[in-house]
Parts: C-alpha cells; structure tokens; sequence
RNA sequence: GGGCGCUUAGCUCAGUUGGUAGAGCAUCGCCCUUACAAGGCGAGGGUCACAAGUUCAAGUCUUGUAGCGCCCA
C-alpha cells in the first residue's frame, strides 16, 4: 500500500468496477423478504450538481448502501425533470444571442432545439452523481418526458378532468410578463423594495369635493372600477352610492363600502382595480363590478384604453399618467414607501395580476386525504416539527394553476372546436371521437407546470399506469429525503396524487435536510458569488480557477470585484483536493436535525486526515499480515477480546442512529472508534502481543477481523477508501476477489460482548494514562524510559501488574514497574492514581519539586469541587429520600473514591513538601 | 400579523426518558517513537442568551424577555 492517501486512483478504479459489473443494480437480492426503494428527487436535466444535491445524494446512497448491505433488494431510482421553464429559457437565450425568437423559429424546431441542447448537456448532473459514487439503478434512469411517463401525465389529467378536479377558466393569475406566461403562487418571490405611494384626487360626480386615494401602482387607475370606503368610516358615509370621474378617460364609477378596507391606511379610500390585483378581484366579485384589463401580455396599455398611453410600457405609462394627473391638479402628494414586490422567480421580472384563461387543479378535495396520512402517521416528518408547516399549507392551500404558456413540457390534451368546446383525450383521434367527424379541432397551446409531471414521479417512474412488478415491489417507497424549500412545490403534490391515484402513500418517511450555506452562514446563490461546486472540494481548484468560475457571466461588474476580494480572503490558496470520500464524510457528520448549515472547510479537512488515518491503519495491518497464515480459531487475549467488545457496542449504535436518520451520530460513532478505540488502543497495544508468540495469532486474527468490519460499517459513508482496503486486505488473505459493495452489514454478535475484558482493559489505560499525564506536564520525553514503583495495591492489582506488566513498559516506556509494601519508605516522587493504587514516579534529577507540587494542588483543588458537590447532595435529605437508588449509590461511591484520592494526593504532596 | 426554528468553549457544532457539560478545528507545551507530521502525547478554555417557575436535581421541562434566522399573509 502507499504511504498517503489517494482518493484519486481509487476513485476511478471503482466507479467502473461497479457500474461495469452492474452492482448498482435493483435486481439483486430479488428473493429478500423486504424491498428498499428510494426515489431520487429528479434534479433539473440541464442543471448541474450543487452542494444541496452532493448532500442529499450522499444521505441516499448511505441509506441505500446500507440496505442493500442488509440483502434486501435496493432500488434507488435515479432521473432527471425537463424543468419547463428554465430550460426553455436556456435555449431562448442562445437564439437571443443570435437576435432571433423562438417565434421565429416555430414552436417544433424550437422543441427539437431544446431536445439537442438536453442530449449536450443532460449528462452533466448524472456524471457529477458518477463522482460522488452514487449508487443508483443506472438501466432504471428516466426523464420526466418519457414516452412512459407522459402518457402517464395524460392519464392523470384526463381523469381529473372527468371528475371534475381539473377545470379551465378564466382567472387572475400571476403573469409573468417577460416570458409571457402564467406562474404559480410558489414561483413568485415578493420582496421588500422602495417604492412610492401616489396620492390622486379623484373629482365626485356633480360636486366640488375630491376623494384622495392612494396607490403604488397609479398606471392601473385606468382600469379602475370602484373606490371603495370602509362602511363604518363616518367621513365617508355621505358619499357611498355617488360616483366618480375617473380622470384621465371618461368613465363613471361608484362609490362603494366594504369592510374589507383598513380606515386607517392612507387616506381611508381605496381604488378598486378587479382586473390587476387579487383583493380587488375579489371586491369586485362581491360587488358585481366591471372587471377591466387594460395590460396586453407583455405589460403594456392596451387598447380597452381608447387613449395616448395605449402602447406605452407600465412603466412608462406610470410616469406619463402621474405627470397628467399633476398637470390637471389631481396630484396630492407622493410619499416614498416601501412595498412588497412581486417578481418571477425564473425571470425576475415583475409579475402582474393578469385575467387569462388557465387550467386548474381543484386542490380541496385532494388535499384532505393527503394532510389525513400525515395525521395518521402513514408519512412520517422527520424531524417531526415540519408537519407543521405541511398542515398550515395544506390547510390554506388554493386552486393550482397547471397550465404555462411555453412551448417545452407537457402539451395539454385538450381540443377546442370552434365554438370553443373542449375535448379532452389522449389522443387526437380520441378527441376527433368526442367532437364527431368532420369538426375542426385545435389543440389547447399551453404545457403543464413541471411539478405536475413531478407530482407522479413516484409511481410513474415504476411503470404505472401499467400494473408491473416494480410498482408491486417498490412502491410505496421508503423515503423521500430533500430540501424543505419543496414541501409545498413537490411533496405536498407527490402525496396528493400518489394517494389520488395509486391509493397508497407515495412513501413512509420525508427526511428534510438542512440547507447547506457558506462559511458566513449566506445562502450559496450564482448572483452572491459564493457557491461551491462538490467537484471542486474532491478535485481541488486553484484560487484563479475559482475566481474565474465565480464571476463569469456576472451582470454587475461591481458584484465581480466585491466577489474577487470575498473569494480570495477566504480561499487564498484555493481548494486542495480533499477526495470524494472526505466530502461524503463531512456530508453525513453534518447531517444533524438543525434547519441549516454552514460549510466549514476545515470539517473537510478533518475528516480527509481521518481517510487518512484509516488508511495508515490499514497499512500497518497488512504489513503485519503480510505472509501469515491467519487462525481464525487462535486463543484470544484480554486486548482482542476488549477491541471486539467495543465493536459491538459501536455496531449497536450505528445501527440505531441509521434508523433514526441521525448520520451525524452515526459517522461519529464510527470516527471514535476507529482513531480512537482501534488506532489509539488496540492497534498499540497489538505492537507488543504481536512480538509475544503466546498471543500473536489471535492479534493477526483480530486486527484483520475488526478492520474488515470497520471498513464494512464504513463503506456507506466512505464506499471508495473502504472498498479499496478490503481488496487489499482479500488479496493478503489469499480470498476471492469480491466487492465491498455487496458484502453482508455487520451484525451484533452478543456473544463478544465482554465486560470483564472492559473492566480490564480500562485499568490499564488508567494506568498508562496517569504516567503519560505525567511526562506531558513535566515535559518529559515520550520516549525516555522510567523507573516507578506502585504501591497500595489490591489483589485485582496485582494481577493486572502481572498481566500486563510487558504492555505497561512498551506502552509507557517503563524501564522498570516495583512494587513497593504499604509500610516500605518511597522515595520523592511523582503520583498518579489507578484506583487505590498509586503509582510513584521518582523525582530524582527528573522532576522539578515544586513543578510536582504545582501539579498535584491543582489536582487536588479539583477534586475538593467535586467532593463538595457530592456532599451538597447527599446532605440533602431530600436527595437522599426523593432520588431513586441507583442515583444515590453512585454520588457515595463518587464521594469515597473522590476522598480517597485526595488523601492520597495530599499525603504526596506532604512528601514532598518535607523534603 | 400568523407559524417554525436558533442562541452551549475563540470558531463550527453534538448533548438520548432531567442525574458530574462533550467533539472537531483553533491555541499552548513536549515529541520526526518503523502504520500515520494529513501524525503521537499532554494542557488550557464554558454563569449552556437573560429572567422566573416546576423538581431532591434543569443545557434538557413550563412561562416570559431579548437578539438572530426562515416560511406564510
């Protein structure tokens, strides 16, 4: 084996090994009682892998790993989604740098476009995957536009189209003028911005008075149908019933009183607009008002305005229309403000309550089931708390607005004739049934919203409609573990038309993870300058590299330098190249139940020193191994049975912190054991029953047994370091070459558990311990061997002294271990404590008296807190009466042994104190 | 305004049904001891945001306060 670590050659060797010998697959383990099944939440097809996704990838293929270790059939189902409106906008930004549209181009052409820019770039998310070591059902891959899965889409909308659950109509919707299409409520992000509040003064029909309304958007007054005042507002009273003249066009409106409106915002009288914003909307339904649309779809005036603004963008038509209101003195005042502004979250651009014709899901009876089997515990939150936030959506949930006026997606199956009646069908032959022959039919222009093909991708993915042994196997799946950011975008759905359509739960368990930030605790976004690619923690990048990569294509040179100077403070030399392994790692150690995460490097660092450390273990296990014929039967020593005790308690943790999801403890378990217990401990004190032949077989034995487990405990986390030290470790011991990735997960065997072995081993570290604590604080060499001599010993003692007496010098570098009666003079010494024991390091031309006396007060300070404490207690009659038994045993054991060594120390201290 | 979180060592975070506050990183000593300097050994460092309550006992349970964050309207 190599000296260091190289996650690279490792890496590439087994990420084809495994997919050229198809382990991956779902097909093994067909005959195990139970099935896994994890549906990976399908990324966007041309997007690329963030650090949100290395993380959640890195929970699944643990997850995964562990179950197939476990011999159940393991399916974890990998895909992508078109992700209608981003993609689209990908490929229209290539044909805008040619200065065409896709109008120029023809809605076919453009789709072929789309499909060749997917085939280009759709493999870079699947091969970033292939690099975190992803171990997902490659042959089992689909795409949200599958044949398969669309003819699923059709189905599902023509029956929620028969029930009723799917209806056209005309709507406020937000409008996305930019790309001109509709979005739904959860694709729009409203902002605080600073604003203006306008004060127009609108003339009352046949008076001299004015009403002085107040609005943000004052271009929409054109469409104005109603002012309405609270009814209780006194001021106002005298003018309900009256009307308006609007000014600038020539319309009356009335005067209207709804309690709807805040008296005491503004001036009390509101502007009621049906056609530009959802409250009003609704005003206007209560009130029977005209509902007038003055936008065309790219937010400019159209011409229901018979004016000069017809034409004139919003905005524009905002500054002309302020301007004409002044000049006619219809201009109170304009006060800054701050609103709430709406913008798409695709396109950024400001979204308009805009009247058009949608499709819709009706989504209250759907839901009610859905929120039901959250309820009654047939999915399961995890952590438990996101419920909450599921009831308050689900509970206020609004009609869903499917259909979007883009060309790449999901056509929607619906004809229209030229009456404008609707077929809706599979087919255009089926529609053609329906209409009868000879009637024109046109099918509906629009796509379906992304989400809702998403919404199947639990059962769609297996087949359904269709009744195949997948769906039967896997479904309902396991888990779905993702982001809380989609709750309401995709698991919400998932679970309302899995329950809708399949009649099951589309999984038992949402595991929400956190979402991962930068170093300063920021969301990682492209606009903020500080993403980090996982790629770039396995590989390394320069500082130039990373540089380059962060301000490319920035629209603010400004943001550019601000990103320069960021960057490089943070990353100075760059990124070394950590190794997939490492990364993995300081995924799962991360993935505690917070909400989120900041990204440490450091973490990364550490956890590349603990591959490290693995390895080097390893190394020297096999170098001890090498040529040895191991006995799996030899005589076992106190040490070999200790490390396999321990091992035991580490596999009973592991396997209960995996089932609670808790990766974090589990990786943790896992890192102390392995530095800790195994190299610290048993790999030393394998050094000196190595070099003892009553001993050394069952060491051989029990380093390579253990080890093998580690890396097998390991391998979901770390799959490519630990499938390497198994090949490593079956080629020293002559075995067939078999792959980690389908070896058995470890199992408790009770019967090593041995608290005998425990109780031992702990003395000696005790022991070894106290005289290393010494040589720390004297500043003595680690390698200079002394001379020291016990005294106070019990039998237990002694036979440990005996036993172990050749551990103890290797360990501590003892020269020489005396024993020393109760009664026999001890010469100036340094003490430390194994029980009653002590054991006495001479002073002599080593120690600095007073050095020795520093120590030992300070000891005994320590230990005087800690006897008042235990005597606070148990003084307390209380305590004494109230706690339960076991608790109170402890505190007077705690109490003896805590007076006991401060009578020992004391009377040390006195020693040397005389002389 | 409604909902959900967070506040523990210099930093990033664990802390199970209440029972002596932990880890990694950073810091400070001593060591290139034949698996590992990407390492070994030792040490220092905390009024668990604040206040009150329940309890023999509170980082942990209850209530309130402050600061920070997210979601929804």
């Amino acid at each position: 084996m190599e000296k260091t670590y190289n996650p690279e050659q490792i890496e590439s060797k087994y990420r084809s090994l495994w997919e050229g010998e198809n382990l991956f697959s779902s097909d093994l383990n067909s005959t195990s009682p139970n099935a896994y099944c994890i549906m990976l939440p399908p990324p966007n097809v041309t997007g690329s892998l963030h650090m949100g996704h290395a993380f959640q990838h890195t929970i699944m293929d643990i997850l995964t790993r562990y179950h197939r270790g476990k011999g159940e059939q393991t399916l974890w189902q990998p895909g992508t989604d078109h992700a209608g409106i981003a993609t689209q906008m990908v490929v229209e930004r290539q044909l805008a740098a040619k200065d065409i549209t896709r109008h120029d181009v023809g809605r076919e052409k453009f789709i072929e476009k789309i499909w060749d820019w997917k085939e280009q770039s759709g493999g870079t998310i699947t091969s970033q995957m292939r690099r975190m070591g992803a171990s997902v059902d490659w042959e089992k891959e689909r795409f949200t536009m599958d044949d398969g899965l669309s003819n699923a889409v059709k189905k599902v909308f023509i029956q929620l189209h028969k029930e009723g659950l799917i209806y056209r109509g005309k709507r406020l919707v937000n409008w996305d003028p930019v790309l001109h299409t509709a979005v739904s409520d959860l694709e729009v992000i409203s902002t605080e911005e600073q604003g203006s509040l306008w004060h127009m003064r609108y003339p009352i029909t046949d008076t001299d008075e004015v009403m002085v309304v107040a609005t943000t958007r004052p271009e929409t007054m054109l469409g104005d149908s109603a002012v309405a005042v609270h009814p209780d507002d006194e001021r106002y009273a005298h003018l309900v019933g009256k009307t308006i003249n609007l000014p600038l066009t020539d319309r009356k409106i009335p005067i209207i009183a709804d309690d709807y409106v805040d008296m005491d915002f503004g001036t009390g009288c509101v502007k009621i607009t049906p056609a530009h914003d959802f409250n009003d909307y609704e005003m206007g339904q209560r009130h029977n008002l005209e509902v007038i649309n003055i936008l065309t779809d790219d937010a400019k005036i159209n011409d229901t305005v018979k004016s000069t603004y017809t034409g004139m963008d919003r905005f524009v038509a905002r500054k002309q229309i302020v301007k004409d209101l002044d000049e006619q003195g219809l201009l109170e005042k304009i006060d800054p403000h701050k609103l709430m502004v709406p913008r798409g979250d695709r396109s950024n651009a400001v979204i308009e309550p805009y009247l058009t014709d949608q499709w819709f899901v009706k989504v209250a009876p759907l839901a009610q089931p859905a929120i039901d089997a959250v309820k009654k515990g047939e999915i399961r939150f995890i952590p438990e708390n996101w419920d909450k936030t599921y009831y308050n959506w689900m509970e206020n949930i609004e009609d869903w607005c499917i259909s979007r006026q883009i060309w790449w997606g999901h056509r929607i199956p619906a004809w229209y004739d030229e009456n404008g009646n609707i077929f809706v069908a599979d087919s255009l032959e089926e529609a053609q049934k329906q209409a009868g022959e000879g009637v024109m039919l046109r099918q509906d222009e629009d796509v379906l919203d992304t989400w809702f093909s998403s919404a199947l991708w639990p059962f769609s993915t297996l087949g359904w409609p269709e009744k195949t042994p997948d769906l039967a196997r896997f479904y309902p799946t396991d888990v779905l573990v993702t982001g809380f950011d989609i709750i309401f975008f995709w698991v919400a759905r998932m679970i309302m038309f899995g329950l809708k359509f399949t009649g099951e739960v589309p999984f038992k368990d949402i595991y929400i993870t956190g979402l991962i930030k930068d170093g300063q605790g920021q969301k990682m976004s492209k606009s903020k300058g500080n993403v980090l690619d996982p790629i770039d923690l396995i590989d390394g990048i320069s500082l130039e590299d990373l540089l380059k990569k962060r301000t490319q294509g920035m629209m603010q040179p400004k943001m550019a330098e601000k990103i320069k100077k960021q960057t490089k403070k943070e990353f100075s030399d760059g990124i070394p190249a950590f190794g997939t392994d490492a990364l993995r790692f300081t995924f799962a150690a991360l993935a505690s139940f917070g909400r989120d995460i900041k990204f440490d490097l450091k973490r990364v660092e550490g956890y590349r020193n603990f591959c490290n450390k693995l390895w080097n273990a390893s190394r020297f296990v096999l170098m001890k191994l090498e040529g040895e014929t191991i006995d799996t039967n030899a005589k076992l020593s106190t040490a070999d049975e200790w490390i396999l005790s321990r091992l035991q308690g580490t596999k009973t943790k592991v396997e209960k912190h995996l089932k609670d999801y808790r990766l974090d403890l589990m990786s943790q378990e896992l890192y102390e054991f392995v530095w800790g217990d195994y190299c610290d401990w048993y790999l030393e004190l394998s050094k000196p029953l190595l070099a003892d032949e009553k001993t050394k077989a069952g060491t051989q034995a029990t380093l390579i047994k253990v080890l093998n487990e580690m890396v097998t405990l390991l391998h979901p986390i770390i799959p490519f370091i630990t499938e390497e030290i198994f090949e490593q470790c079956n080629t020293i011991l002559d075995k067939d070459n078999q792959s980690l990735i389908t070896q058995a997960y470890p199992q408790v065997e009770s019967q090593l558990i041995s608290e005998q072995s425990e109780m031992e081993i702990k003395w000696l570290q005790t022991f070894i311990l106290g005289i290393r604590q010494i040589r720390g604080e004297m500043n003595i060499p680690p390698n200079k061997p002394l001379n020291c001599f016990v005294q106070n010993f019990n039998k237990t003692d002694e036979v440990y002294l005996n036993k172990y007496i050749n551990i103890l010098n290797t360990l501590s570098k003892m020269a020489t271990i005396d024993k020393l009666a109760t009664n026999d003079e001890a010469p100036e010494s340094a003490t430390a404590l194994v029980g009653e024991m002590k054991i006495l390091i001479p002073l002599a031309g080593l120690i600095d008296k007073e050095q020795e006396a520093a120590r030992l007060n300070k000891e005994i300070e320590k230990l005087e807190k800690q006897k008042m404490v235990s005597e606070g207690k148990l003084n307390n009659k209380k305590f004494v009466s109230s706690a339960p038994e076991a608790i109170v045993n402890t505190e007077k054991e705690r109490l003896a042994s805590t007076e006991s060594a401060i009578t020992d120390l004391s009377e040390q201290l006195k020693k040397i104190g005389n002389l």
